[in-house]
DNA sequence: TTTCCTGCAAACTCTTTGCATATGG
DNA sequence: CCATATGCAAAGAGTTTGCAGGAAA
């Protein structure tokens, strides 16, 4: 349910770097649900030559792959995920930690509160998709 | 369900300027979910003294007050809505465009498609509250 | 040997903030 | 009066991009 990704045509042609590598690795490497300055932190660490820009272009072209998972977080910096399976995501209003929600079952909304502890009280949400008027080929909408 | 904001003593003290009632005025009349430039735009017609930081800084004393909705949209700017009653959001991948879910009524979700045409591929979601560490008076999380 | 990728730095978007001045209640 | 607001400009966070050189395939 999370980011829906078109995983397949926009990645012909992509390499396997060094400096992709050990961005991949990184992401995977963080369960925390690590921003983009988090994971340049890890990898700067294994390869200071390693630039920002290049974290960035990194993390563009392995979610695209579908090999990260990419959350947009309201109001915050993106962060990435080492899961891709679908599941949502619950930010704390106080300290900004980033959870996990699993949607397997029925009625996960009401059962955050009783499983994770967490009093929701809001959240942020936007759907992705085609509108009909784009569907329909036309113009702008 | 969208964006709950504590909406009561944010706000005592806060005073009815011109420039205040120009940025809901221009709020009302936009029904396209604004964003922060296009009241901008709207608010400057009127008097083009007003700067920018003014239209952000009453933006966000008039959603602390309830009387407009900050729709913050995932790697784009925050959209404002003059409808404070709760209602999801969808935004086009192709336009950009920013629409209206209603949640009247159950499963909502799956009647996206055949109520609004909207083909839904994905959602952004996050939800606020307290986390249960933070509720039990813990450090940090 | 061509196409993709990198590092660097600069640019860019959106938003916030410091400061001196103005103004609503 | 004086706390709140304003305008200006500058800073800030997060991210993207132009370019020349470098390295996968």
């Amino acid at each position: 349910m999370a980011q829906a990704s078109a995983a397949a045509c926009e990645t012909v042609g992509t390499r396997n770097t060094k400096q992709r590598a050990l961005v991949l690795d990184a992401v995977r490497s963080l369960h925390n649900h690590p921003t983009s300055a988090e994971i340049y932190e890890v990898v700067h660490q294994q390869n200071p030559n390693v630039s920002r820009a290049t974290v960035y272009r990194n993390l563009g072209v392995l979610s695209d792959r579908g090999e990260v998972l990419r959350i947009p977080v309201p109001n915050a910096a993106d962060r990435y995920d080492f899961r891709c399976d679908n599941h949502f995501h619950a930010k704390c209003e106080r300290c900004g930690g980033v959870f996990d929600i699993e949607t397997e079952g029925v009625d996960p909304f009401a059962r955050i509160t009783k499983d994770y502890g967490f009093q929701v009280t809001g959240f942020d949400l936007a759907f992705s998709g085609i509108c009909s008027q784009c569907a329909n080929g036309e113009a702008d909408c």
